[in-house]
RNA sequence: UGUCCUGUGGUGUAAUUGGCAACACGUCUGAUUCUGGAUCAGAAGAGUUCAGGUUCGAAACCUGACAGGACAACCA
């Protein structure tokens, strides 16, 4: 982590201490709006400026940019801390709110409006836009842009005791309505918003803008490198207008913007993934299907494997989609080397070993992790009636298909070689059974005489396997890029086949003492979690991914 | 008919700041294997959006196009 690869902020963060800005401090902020759960795009944005700070010696706020009271909730206040602290970050002591700052920020604004450079406005909502001009012709100045410093300060106050009704007046800064940037046309500072505020209660009806609070919380916390994405480049300008007021000693925050994260068959905005929580296409925020951090982490995904991803798709100002294969490479990396092997069976198909005694069990030795050997090994049961995966037997095999079929012998995972003798149907054509023989000589896995199998299958014993739910997640979309389509809705590229139930599945007994979260592989299927939603009763999987498969039929 | 930002293999990034385009994912071979996984070895795939210019030399600098994005919430 402490050695992230190179990217344009560390350079610019290496020119401004070459230049001796800021008395050598790196300090930087994460800043969410508690406004709902957050995503893999957050993660990287935590993972940069968490970790640049780290890099740098330097230290990373917490701050909670809660403005605008009629969208915020402490629901999402406490999901962002365990989301943070999930991902491995520590904001120690500093944990800030922009409610913090509401004094300190009125303060600052009673100061504008006595140096001029501010003023309320009466005018509706409808007339101000339509002063503002268009991108490409200027504004028009309002009526009250030269109400005097002092009448100003009176209706300012009363703005603040509540004299006034919402919608009633703003308080602009006072820059230039001609501006190429619409953001320098006379911005709004504070609206009234008559709504109690998850912090500060009813203790204020006006509200600072994103704008107009940023900067000076930034500058307040002697933030220097205050790291956002792209959409707010054009925010600069503003930003650095109201620093430019504030400070008074040679140090200043400084914005630096990178593209924000987006990934192939899944949404990043948080706007759209509301709307899917709402409208209940997933089942809450922390549905597996989500690229919320909270959906990931239910999903089975490691803390590590979302920092290695982080740090893999790097950072730049270019707009992209990067391949969610990236991210499915990083979890497999991670849980190759971690997890716990196990067998299980998601599609049973019922063997029994004709030539095995009756009532017999034997307890197989099965290794835990062949990619670390301190994990160890278990006991596996073995005996006369078995499980197989119904996708390991073909009838009249294909010449890819290498698993078993008639007559064909292959390797029950650390037991025998068996070989298929008789298929049994039932009325419908259906294969319900298949019966084998073994071969005693081949007990833990190879043959004395040296003969070959071409296939080496997972298997369950009936008696002793436990029964499980085992729940299998697909894109959420169909669509590469589902928000990338200006003539198409979101919705239309929904995934039906997204999450698909099985409820007749069986894995091997070693599972049943664990904990939700924690994570297996189902050898030769993929990764596996265990879900809240399981009790000792009924055990409930996820797959957190499948195995790469080489099979191509 | 504005301002700002961005264009490098399929994808994400890199190129020590002007020195014959590198890495990762993905894809495809082969070896190996009691997971069709992992591992190992190898291959294909861009001449850097285009056109000019500066230079012995340009992905990088300049000019001009073209393409994409952001900006006209009392959202952040």
């Amino acid at each position: 982590m402490d050695k992230l690869p190179k990217n344009f902020i560390q350079q610019q963060i290496i020119d401004d201490l070459a230049e001796g800005k800021n008395g050598g401090r790196v300090h930087t902020r994460f800043p969410p709006e508690p406004n709902g759960y957050l995503h893999i795009g957050h993660a990287k944005s935590i993972c940069l400026n968490f970790g640049t700070a780290r890099k740098f010696g330097g230290l990373t706020n917490l701050r909670f940019d809660d403005t605008n009271p009629t969208k915020e909730e402490t629901e999402y206040v406490d999901s962002i801390q365990e989301d943070v602290h999930w991902l491995g970050f520590d904001w120690d002591d500093r944990l800030y709110y922009a409610s913090d700052y509401f004094d300190k920020l009125y303060e600052f604004a009673v100061s504008l409006i006595k140096s001029g450079k501010a003023y309320v406005d009466f005018q509706n909502q409808e007339t101000i836009s339509d002063q503002k001009g268009v991108p490409t012709r200027p504004g028009m100045d309002s009526p009250y842009r030269n109400t005097s410093p002092g009448e100003n300060l009176e209706i300012f106050v009363k703005m603040k005791d509540g004299f006034y009704n919402e919608g009633d007046c703003v308080l602009r800064a006072k820059i230039d309505m001609s501006s190429p940037n619409m953001h320098m046309r006379d911005p709004l500072m504070y609206r009234i918003l008559k709504q109690p505020h998850h912090r500060t209660d009813n203790k204020w009806c006006i509200y600072p803008m994103y704008d107009y609070a940023h900067g000076q919380c930034d500058y307040w916390e002697g933030i220097t490198h205050s790291i956002c994405t792209l959409e707010f480049e054009v925010h600069r300008p503003l930003y650095d207008w109201f620093v430019d007021e504030l400070k008074d000693s040679d140090y200043r925050p400084r914005q630096i913007e990178f593209s924000r994260l987006n990934v192939s068959y899944t949404v990043m905005s948080k706007r759209r993934l509301l709307q899917l929580v709402k409208e209940n296409f997933v089942n809450g925020w922390d549905d597996p299907r989500m690229p919320t951090i909270c959906g990931l982490r239910r999903r089975g995904y490691t803390p590590e494997s979302m920092r290695a991803f982080s740090d893999m798709v790097g950072i730049t100002k270019v707009d992209g989609v990067t391949d969610v294969a990236v991210l499915e490479y990083c979890i497999r990396e991670d849980l190759n080397k971690r997890a716990q092997r196990v067998m299980g069976v998601l599609d049973p198909l019922k063997v029994v070993i004709t030539n095995y005694t009756e009532g017999q069990i034997e307890e197989i030795d099965a290794i835990n992790n062949p990619e670390d050997e301190s994990m160890g090994k278990r006991k596996v049961p073995f005996s006369r009636e078995l499980y197989i995966e119904r996708e390991d037997f073909m009838e009249n095999p294909t010449n890819k298909f290498y698993r078993l079929s008639p007559g064909r012998e292959v390797r029950l995972r650390y037991s025998y070689f068996i070989k298929c003798t008789e298929v049994i149907k039932n009325e419908q054509n259906e294969v319900i059974e298949l019966q084998c023989t073994y071969d005693p000589e081949t007990k833990g896995g190879n043959s004395p005489d040296g003969r070959k199998v071409k296939a080496t299958l997972h298997w369950v014993a009936v008696a002793q396997a436990v029964k499980a739910e085992v729940r299998l997640y697909d894109r959420l979309f169909t669509d590469p890029d589902p928000a990338g389509h200006k003539d198409k809705d979101l919705l239309e590229f929904l995934n039906p086949d997204s999450l698909k139930v099985l409820t007749e599945c069986y894995v091997e007994p070693f599972v049943k003492n664990a904990k939700p979260l924690d994570n297996f592989q189902f050898e030769r299927l993929g990764y596996f979690n265990i879900d809240p939603d399981s009790t000792a009763g009924h055990m409930v999987f996820n797959r957190t991914v499948s195995l790469k498969d080489g099979y191509k039929k």
